[in-house]
DNA sequence: TTCGATACTGAACGAAATGTTCGATATTCA
DNA sequence: TGAATATCGAACATTTCGTTCAGTATCGAA
């Protein structure tokens, strides 16, 4: 991607998270993102087609980032074989914790929701392919499709009640409300 | 209330629930509302300041009503001790069963995630009251404010899951569900 | 370094939606 | 019946949207 490109929709992303950390998605004016970001209008409308759809490429940048790397530590989880099953998720639990990618501006804002959303759908994949993990609480004859959506149901509450709570618990402490409240 | 009013307010959320059930939220325009509602323009504003509030409005109005009718089935519950201690939570699944207000079609649609939002606010109190039904998941020693969430936040999900994938369960059996995965 | 391709600028535009105003009309309820 | 009030509906300024286009700046490959 040419360099132009790239700085100018980083600067839109930029803008667009800031004013989202304070304003309600639907009263944000592509205006105010071109003010903020300061590029043309009709350089705004040729990265994306409508509010819309930033807001949706801005999360699939995210966690996009967000699960590759987790696909990555998971590799090197099968490589070395030095975490516990199920760690995936204090991993996730840290990611938040250090804040990367100013991801904690948005699922704090009032527009948590909007983000919540896509990361749980983001993590409906995972927990199926960690749904081995789950098997402690098989035994209660749930059908899969409920257990699954349960299961990234508790965890994205968890992150959201810890969050608007001043993240006052550790990763770890965190990683175990998740699990015992299961 | 003006019995104009009453008229007009019932046409505007009646007119409002129908295209809240096909189309998304923010692309509803007032022009849509006051068209379908067959009501003058300035006769909107003079009843709703903003879309916003009149989502707000009809939110209210619908899980007031809900609860409200929960609050009567408890007092007579408390009359006559016929029901079992939790079966508030199998009235309000029947609630939904009955499909009582329409309120499928806003929690089915395209825009559930803006009324399960509401409904899960409302949940909070009720569950703060009847916290002593979930005594049995209290040894996990987990914070209370986490605990009662979690409930409220289980059976949102519970709904979601129930709703979406068709209601084909009936609402003991999703009693059940909701109870068994706490 | 050059040069063709491409991205950005910024102003201007029509279309659509917003929220308000006001005089005329219709309805309500006491 | 009559005073109060809700609705109508058209008109209005304002804001936002999304597009167009000619001119300028930047890029990256040769």
């Amino acid at each position: 991607m040419d360099r132009r490109q790239r700085k100018t929709r980083e600067a839109i992303f930029s803008a667009f998270i800031e004013i989202l950390s304070k304003k309600d998605f639907n009263s944000i004016t592509v205006g105010e993102i071109i003010e903020k970001a300061d590029i043309g209008r009709a350089t705004f409308y040729a990265h994306f087609e409508t509010k819309d759809y930033l807001l949706k490429e801005l999360c699939e940048e995210l966690f996009c980032h967000l699960f590759d790397s987790l696909d990555n530590q998971n590799n090197h989880r099968h490589i070395f074989e030095c975490d516990a099953p199920g760690s995936i998720f204090l991993h996730l639990f840290q990611h938040f914790e250090k804040n990367d990618n100013n991801i904690l501006a948005l699922i704090s804002g009032r527009n948590n929701d909007l983000f919540l959303r896509y990361f749980k759908e983001n993590l409906h994949k995972l927990i199926e392919s960690q749904i081995s993990v789950f098997d402690f609480q098989k035994n209660k004859n749930l059908p899969e499709s409920f257990r699954i959506n349960h299961i990234s149901a508790v965890f994205v509450e968890t992150v959201r009640w810890w969050v608007s709570n001043g993240m006052k618990e550790n990763s770890e402490t965190i990683t175990e409300y998740f699990f015992l409240s299961l």
